[in-house]
DNA sequence: TAGCGTTCGTGTATGAGTGACACTAACACC
DNA sequence: GGTGTTAGTGTCACTCATACACGAACGCTA
């Protein structure tokens, strides 16, 4: 008989963006979530962190707490709570993915056990509800990017195409951007300015207007 | 020396709006949130409700989880993880709080220990960021309404004046507002009309305009 | 019953922001 | 120098947000 004396786990959604959105998926043939108890006196991000580290070698990712689960929410029959997270990286920083983990396109992961379909959902619609009012996206690019990479990113995640001059009157209205000077060549046509965010290291909130 | 193994527990910011917001607390003299340990083979929301019932008589409240901390973050030495919640009810609703708990303004709430503090604040950011784009306001008001009443809950909670004409104008244009054709006499002067949720039972998301 | 005090309920004009839309600029390559 | 390809730009129509003032309906009282 399981009780709620069960170590608690933590369990992480981590996305990547390689022209679709992608889920990391662990365990060969049986594929799930990144997941693992929490080790004695190890604080719960510390835990998802570490469980991060497992399936890539990176962990210098953004990190977010997403949702807490019972046993019997996630259908895995009582056993304890799950912690979940979810985490975004470039597609240049995450690597080669270690042993048996893969990269699914987020559209055709297969069925996953215990609950955890319904984990990546929940994670997939936060991140699309924040989209809209943060400076999310950028987690999913280097730090210098060109307009047009933002707005690629920005269409995957919302699966809607974007008007070009609409997104970069949008974009550049925000103050959250700056040109840094440099321009990238790619392919023989007119070559893109570089962009970089003001404050690279946090994802800051946009003032929604408040209506009054 | 503790571990995560020790038991979960659930700690709920039950909010109530009197005139302002309040929040309950209980523990006379040393006051602190409604807190308790998850029983064996409880459920985390179950556990919630519970705790809810054991302060004041009704449990029937618009409840939902808002984070997971764990003792380090809370800063009470290491101990379990909590998994907090926030609940809300009208005033009419919740009675006379049993024993040893009183309602506090938001505002001139006592200090509170074990991090008890930042999960209201955390509670209280929750509120105003949902209270933009969904129906959550009304969790505070009776099934029948005035506009007048309403608009007060809003004004309360953001903590900011609104006009009373473009309030009704952009809430009757929302389609969440039915007139129930009632009227409410009070005091000597014109009776208000009522109103109340087209879906009473579910706290509705706003359409909020995604930038093209 | 006429007047007063109080809250309820309503419209408009102005400015800001959103959405739709098409062409020139700059480069690489041949 | 011509061609192919992506980068970068402006305007107009419309919707939405904001600011703002007065008559309506009632109870009370003199």
């Amino acid at each position: 008989m399981s009780d709620t004396n069960t170590r608690p786990a933590t369990a992480v959604v981590l996305f990547t963006m390689d022209r679709v959105l992608k889920v990391l998926l662990v365990g060969g043939g049986r594929w799930r979530l990144p997941f693992g108890p929490v080790a004695d006196g190890e604080g719960l991000d510390a835990c998802a962190k570490r469980i991060l580290t497992d399936s890539i070698r990176q962990s210098d990712t953004y990190l977010e707490q997403l949702y807490t689960f019972d046993g019997a929410t996630l259908g895995t029959g009582g056993a304890g709570i799950v912690v979940t997270y979810y985490a975004l990286a470039p597609l240049d920083k995450v690597g080669i993915p270690h042993r048996d983990s893969r990269w699914f396109a987020l559209t055709d992961a297969p069925l996953l056990p215990d609950g955890h379909d319904r984990i990546v959902a929940c994670a997939s619609d936060r991140l699309v509800a924040k989209l809209a009012y943060t400076t999310i996206a950028h987690q999913f690019l280097p730090d210098q990017f060109t307009l047009a990479e933002l707005q690629a990113v920005y269409e995957a995640i919302s699966q809607q195409p974007l008007d070009k001059r609409n997104f970069r009157r949008r974009l550049q209205s925000s103050a959250h951007l700056v040109e840094t000077g440099g321009i990238r060549r790619e392919g023989r046509h007119r070559p893109a300015r570089l962009y970089r965010l003001r404050q690279p290291d946090q994802v800051a909130t946009l003032k929604q207007g408040t209506p009054k």
